[in-house]
DNA sequence: CTAGGAAATGTTAACGATAACATAATTATT
DNA sequence: AATAATTATGTTATCGTTAACATTTCCTAG
C-alpha cells in the first residue's frame, strides 16, 4: 500500500545521496540550508512517507506496544484502553490491540504474535483461565518488557498497576456490615485471577474483623459475567430460606446485575429482603430501579498509569519494578440499604 | 525486546545455511526430514521468534490493518472494534488501534502514522470535524486501501459499511408520527458526518410523507454527545411553550439522554409532555425510568463486515467497491408513548 | 595563501528475512 | 554405468533505512 516512495528515489531525483535525504528527514544538522529545502520540497511533492518497517529493522525499536485484554467490549476495559491510547499517542508510540477472549490459549497466541511484531513492550490483563505463571516468568526472563494491569501476576519481575482490590472490597463489605447485616455472602471471581482472590480476601477480612462467621456456603464462584452472577445467586436462593444471607457482596457489577435478576425472579426485593453491593461502577449501576452501591474504579487513570509505566520501563534500563495501586472510591447508592425510602 | 534469536544464529549452530532454516520455519518442502527435525528442535531450544519486521520489509506486506475511530470509550465503537478484532484474529492479521478523538487534525496525524507503519489497509470512521474530502480522495488515489465504517464518505473509490441510517431514521420518525404527534423536533448530528445527514434526511422524509410541517426551529444541532443533546433540548424548551414540539427524534441515544435530562429539569415528563426516541440502543436505554425507544445497531456485525471487506480489498486486486448496509432493528419501549401505563 | 578544522556530503555495511538462482547430493531411468 | 531428473542445500542480492566511517568542500586564522 501507500505510494512507496523511498529515500533513494528522492535522492536520485536530486542527484544527492540517500544519506543526505535521510539527514534532512530526520532533522539532523550539518545539512546545507539550500539542500534541506530542496529535499523537503521534493519529498513533499513525491508524497514521501518514511518507512517505519525499515527503520525498525535497523534500530530494533518499533515504538509500538501491544495490549492484551480479556474482553474488548466491556466498559471497564474499553475505558482502560482509552487511557492507554491517550498516553501512547502523546508519547508517539503505537498500539497493537489484542483480545485473549478470556482464553489462556488465545492469550499465548496473541503474545507470540506481538513478539513476532517486535513490539517494544506488552501491557497485559490476564485471561480468566490463565494459570501458567511459568509462561509469564519465561517472558520476563527472556527480556520482554511486561506490565500487568488490573488482573496481575505480582512478584515475577514485572510491574503491576491495579486497583486496591483488597482494601476496597474490605471497605464495601464493612459498609454492608455497618447496616447491621450479620449474614453476608460473596459471589467471587475466578480463583485464578488476582482480582478475584484479592476481593475475596478483603471480604473475609472484613467479616473476621467484625467477628462475623465466614460461611463457606455463601461463598460462591460467579465469574465476572452477568450469567455467572445469576447462577451463583440462584444457587444461594435454593438453600433453605433460613440459611439465606441478608447481604451480598458481588465481585463486580455485572455479577451483581445477574444476582439482582435472580433475586427478583424469586419475588424478593432489594435491599429489603437482600441487600447487595457491586464493584466497578458500571454505567448501568446508577440506573437500576434500586441503584447499586459499588466501588468506582478509575479505569482511564489505570490505563494511563499502566502505559506510562511500560513506556518508562522500555526507555530506562534501570526503571524499578513497582506494584502501583490506584485508589478507588465507594459510591453509596441504595442497594446496600442506604437512601431507602 | 524478545530474545532476538535470528535465523542465521540457528543456522550457524547447526552448520547449515540460513535459507535452510527459513525453509523449515516456513514449512516449505524440499527439506530433508532429518534436517527439518534438527532445525525445529534447535529453534525451539533457542526460543526463536520469527521477526515480522524483517519479513515485512521484504514482502511489503505487514499483515496489519489500522483502525481509526473517533472515540474509544463509547459502547458502540468498542463493540465495533470487538467485531473487527474477531475477524482480524481469525484471518491472522493484526490491528493498530488509533483514536482521532473527533479531531480532524489528529485523524490525519494517526493516518500518516499508520501509513508509516505500512499497514496493509485502514478502517476509518470519520471524526466529527473532518470535512476535507480531498484528503481522503488523495489517500485512495495514492493506493491506500481504505474502508469506511459507520461515518462514511461515499463514492470516492472506497467501500463503506454502514447502517441504513436514512431508512431507520424514517422508520422511527414514522413510529412517532403514528402516535398522533403532529409537531416533531430533531436533534441532529454534525452536518459534516454522513450519519448526521442521513438521519436528518430520513426524518424530513417521514414528515413530508405524512404532510407534516418541517419546522426549522425544531431542527437543532446537538452533536453526538449527552452534553450537546442537553443544550439543544434546552434551546427548544426556551421557545415559547406554544411553540414546543410534541415529539423529539434524537440523532443518537446519548443525545436523547441529555435531552431527557433537560426535559426533566424543566419539570416535564416523558412521554406525556414530550415523547422522545433515540438511535443506537445504548446499554442504558432500557434502564431509564422511562425506557427509551430506539434503533438497535448491530455494531459487532458492522465491525465484522467492515474488517472482512477491508481484508478482501487487500487480498483481491479486483475486489469491487461496495456500499454495504447493515439492517437495524427498531426497539419499541416507552419513551415514544407505547406501553405507557 | 595555505594548513587546519568545521561543515557538507558520500560510501559501505548492516538490520533479519527471503526470492531467485546456482550448485551439490541423491535417486530414477534406460 | 551413464545420464537425466529430483531433491536438498547454498549463495547472492534485495527490501528501506541508518550508523559509522570516509571524503570532499568550504571557511578561517596565522
Amino acid at each position: 500500500m501507500s505510494s512507496n516512495v523511498t529515500l533513494k528515489q528522492i535522492a536520485e531525483e536530486l542527484g544527492v545521496s540517500a544519506m543526505t535525504v535521510s539527514r534532512v528527514i530526520n532533522n539532523k544538522k550539518n545539512v546545507d540550508e539550500q539542500t534541506r529545502k530542496r529535499v523537503l520540497e521534493k519529498a513533499a511533492s513525491m508524497g514521501y512517507t518514511p518507512n517505519h518497517v525499515a527503520k525498525s529493522l535497523v534500530s530494533k525499536k518499533t515504538h509500538t506496544i501491544g495490549v492484551v485484554i480479556p474482553e474488548i467490549h466491556h466498559a471497564f476495559f474499553s475505558e482502560i484502553v482509552s487511557g492507554i491510547e491517550e498516553v501512547v499517542y502523546k508519547k508517539n508510540y503505537h498500539l497493537f490491540l489484542t483480545n485473549s477472549a478470556e482464553s489462556s490459549e488465545r492469550e499465548r497466541d496473541v503474545i507470540e504474535a506481538l513478539k513476532s511484531k517486535r513490539v517494544d513492550g506488552i501491557l497485559i490483563s490476564c485471561a480468566e483461565t490463565s494459570d501458567d505463571i511459568e509462561y509469564y516468568k519465561r517472558l520476563v526472563r527472556d527480556g520482554t518488557k511486561l506490565v500487568f494491569f488490573d488482573r496481575c501476576v505480582e512478584n515475577i519481575g514485572a510491574s503491576c498497576v491495579s486497583v486496591n482490590d483488597e482494601t476496597s472490597s474490605y471497605q464495601i463489605t464493612q459498609h454492608l456490615i455497618e447496616h447491621g447485616y450479620k449474614s453476608i455472602a460473596h459471589l467471587h471471581g475466578p480463583n485464578k485471577v488476582s482480582v478475584g482472590r484479592e476481593r475475596l480476601k478483603g471480604f473475609k477480612k472484613a467479616l473476621e474483623d467484625n467477628e462475623l462467621q465466614v460461611n463457606d456456603k455463601w461463598i460462591v464462584e460467579s465469574g465476572f459475567r452477568e450469567s455467572g452472577g445469576y447462577e451463583a445467586m440462584n444457587y444461594i436462593l435454593n438453600l433453605p430460606k433460613n440459611e439465606w444471607p441478608r447481604g451480598v457482596v458481588a465481585v463486580n457489577d455485572p455479577a451483581a446485575f445477574g444476582a439482582i435478576k435472580a433475586i427478583k425472579e424469586h419475588g424478593y426485593s432489594i435491599p429489603d429482603d437482600i441487600a447487595i453491593v457491586g464493584f466497578s461502577d458500571d454505567i448501568r449501576a446508577e440506573l437500576l430501579p434500586c441503584p447499586l452501591t459499588t466501588i468506582r474504579q478509575p479505569a482511564f487513570t489505570l490505563g494511563k498509569k499502566a502505559a506510562e509505566k511500560l513506556i518508562k520501563t522500555i526507555e530506562n534500563e534501570d526503571e524499578p519494578i513497582e506494584n502501583i495501586q490506584i485508589v478507588t472510591e465507594m459510591i453509596v447508592r441504595s442497594s446496600c440499604g442506604c437512601n431507602n425510602s
